[in-house]
RNA sequence: CGGGAUGUAGCGCAGCUUGGUAGCGCGCCUGCUUUGGGAGCAGGAUGUCGUAGGUUCAAAUCCUAUCAUCCCGACCA
């Protein structure tokens, strides 16, 4: 391709609507354009990383044995409710742009395609014999995200590879699970991506084992924890570890005592001289259910401890069936306005203990009258510990579970933190790291297949729900979080796989007759031989061209400029920087083989 | 949805406090010179000042409403 022909703009300065390197860049080298909030137009360049990146999953998608397909954007709310989602899609999580037909009927566009392959497969699949079977696909998702963000990174309609297995049992699903791990790596290693594999919350996908496969970059979302020995790995939402040690406790005796201005367990350790591993705070959440039913729970959890909301949550879905409800449509910690609503007299904030009263909940329908008490467990085993005396500034010391009744459910709702010590081996100590989620596998079970109802026939004859799986690459957040993984001041370094041309030559002036036919020559034997090459015939200064080059991040570089008169030409690696002289007609030999390499 | 900010030429911004003929840099067009790291000189084009209403002799500037975008939190590939 010759730049004087294409849709080539480049920025001298960074546009005002982008943050992180990776979006400023990609806006700068003129490789996507927004057109709206998370929407934007992938040019010539970016569509032919894209594509790269597409095939690259393609190659080793379909090496695992799976099939590609196409399913539709456009899916009918009939669907959604038969799997329960189409209000969770459409109000809890209002991720799903809904909208009606002209007969009135309720549409969505895909945000993902459980429910569209279940379907298919509860027609289609009828026996034992025709598993296992995975389907993916290739296609733009659809989500009315609550905040996009960062360009590509989190669109709100975005390229993604999905694929949905199929499985007569367990064991089958865990193999197929087990293979889609080994592609994601494959998949992450070939495009040049530093990543690496956590274990993850299933969230509202659902299902059982789940891991996400993060790209490490410092303007990731997520935060990873990870021990040095290799051996564990999860995304924060998720991690388990076990918390430093509670200090022992310098109180002997159950008393209450005057702590004014203590609000918080920082001025309380400090008046009390305590440690806050020995203090009981008490959270307070209010947990909306689809039923309606508004649930108050309080949590008590060590001082030192944070309440992890993705646990929390996931716990409070389990105990959804004694609301009447199935899910939770939203969890807040309630503010001053929402306390109002409910709360009979002002609640001892900053000293609440674990028995705060039921009766500061007022009585309403659709709010459950008791708070929902859960006790994590690293409050369990405490003693002599100090917590609120639900009385504004006082607390109690000393305090043991017997002072209490005890809440009934003992639970793990604590977030890990960096500098825990691992479970699998207490001299582990967790690190923090940055990623951005780019590939999640889950291991669904039967969730989709038993609320649809698809089943196949066994081999002794009776009708079993199919076991599922399903895996998700982001494809055009892959391609960003390339980028924010691999640049310098001057633009964009593609890795040499996914970058949209392998090589650049450069004419350094246009007017040189010697110039421009060594180039074209170039330009013409490198595409012959395979290497994708763009020409730089424009009527631009040399430097122009250095910088948009550089800028847009072709791996190699080739001038035809000084060292001409020699019979030689400049070749530039754009990642090193590395520049040497090479006699023309070896160029394309020498680049040839650095591509090779690369690809390796 | 809550909190914060911004909308002025294709892009980046100033002007707004204290109302008075719309500005700068880059880019774009023309010519000459230059030709290996975002050239120099000369000339030129480009604006519903986000939108609507209001105050005023007069509004980019003050007031009200509204829309859009970005940032911080909940969501996710």
């Amino acid at each position: 391709m010759r730049l004087s022909q294409m849709l080539f703009v480049t920025l001298r300065e960074d546009p005002a609507e982008a943050e992180i390197p990776s979006h400023k860049l990609l806006l700068r080298a003129g490789y996507i354009r927004r057109v709206g909030s998370g929407i934007y137009a992938y040019l010539p360049l970016m569509w032919r990383v894209l594509q790269k990146v597409s095939q690259i999953v393609r190659e080793e998608m379909n090496a695992t044995g799976a099939q590609e397909c196409l399913l539709p954007q456009i899916q009918p709310a009939e669907l959604w409710r038969e799997s329960g989602r189409w209000e969770t899609y459409t109000q809890a999580e209002g991720i799903m742009f809904a909208l009606k037909d002209r007969q009135k009927r309720e549409l969505g566009l895909g945000p993902t395609h459980e429910e569209v392959i279940t379907a298919i497969a509860r027609e289609m699949i009828r026996s034992y014999r025709q598993l296992p079977l995975h389907l993916y696909q290739i296609q733009t998702k659809f989500r009315d995200e609550i905040r996009p963000r960062f360009g590509l990174l989190r669109g709100r309609e975005f390229i993604m590879k999905d694929g949905y297995s199929f499985h007569a049992d367990t064991e089958s699903l865990q193999q197929t699970y087990a293979r889609m791990h080994q592609a994601y790596s494959n998949i992450l290693r070939r495009c040049g991506l530093a990543f690496r594999a956590v274990d993850a919350d299933s969230g509202a996908i659902g299902g059982s084992g789940s891991q996400e496969f993060m790209v490490l970059a410092d303007a990731g979302e997520d935060e990873v924890l990870y021990t040095q020995d290799g051996l564990y790995a999860a995304n924060v939402e998720k991690a388990v570890s076990l918390p430093p040690a509670a200090e022992p406790s310098p109180f002997t005796s159950f008393e209450k005592r005057h702590t004014p201005g203590s609000n918080t367990i920082e001025k309380l350790c400090q008046l009390l001289q305590c440690s806050p591993t020995q203090v009981v705070k008490n959270v307070l959440y209010q947990a909306m259910y689809d039923s309606g039913v508004m649930v108050l729970v309080l949590i008590s959890i060590r001082g030192d401890q944070d309440v992890n909301e993705v646990k929390l949550q996931n716990e409070l879905v389990k105990q959804a069936a004694q609301y009447g409800s199935k899910t939770i449509l939203t969890l807040e910690v309630p503010d001053a306005e929402a306390q109002q609503l409910w709360a009979t007299k002002p609640l001892p904030l900053g000293y609440i203990a674990p028995n705060l009263g039921d009766e500061y909940i007022k009585p309403s329908k659709n709010l459950s009258l008791v708070f929902l008490r859960l006790l994590d467990q690293t409050a369990v085993d405490l003693q002599n510990f100090v917590t609120g005396a639900n009385e504004p500034g006082h607390h109690v010391v000393g305090a043991n579970w017997s002072n209490f009744a005890l809440p009934e459910q003992v639970v793990d709702v604590r977030k890990a933190q960096p500098g825990d010590r691992a479970v699998h081996d207490d001299s582990q100590i967790l690190q923090s790291a940055r990623g951005i989620e780019i590939g999640h596998i889950f291991q669904l079970g039967t969730k989709y297949s038993q609320a649809m109802n698809a089943t196949y026939t066994s081999e002794p004859g009776e009708s079993v729900p199919l076991a599922m799986g399903c895996y998700g690459v982001g494809i055009s957040r892959l391609a960003q979080a390339a980028v924010e993984q691999s640049y310098d001041q001057n633009g964009i370094i593609w890795p040499v796989a996914i970058a949209p041309y392998q090589a650049i030559v450069v004419i350094p002036n246009v007017t040189d007759a010697e110039q421009v036919r060594a180039a074209e020559r170039l330009y013409t034997d490198l595409n012959q031989a395979g290497i994708e090459t763009l020409l730089d015939d424009r009527q631009e200064r040399a430097g122009v061209k250095f910088k948009d080059a550089d800028l847009i991040g072709i791996p190699y570089r080739i001038v035809t400029g000084r060292s001409l008169q020699a019979g030689k030409v400049e070749v530039v690696q754009r990642a090193t920087s590395r520049s040497e002289d090479l006699p023309i007609d070896q160029v394309v030999s020498t680049v040839k083989q650095w591509v090779r390499a690369a690809l390796a």
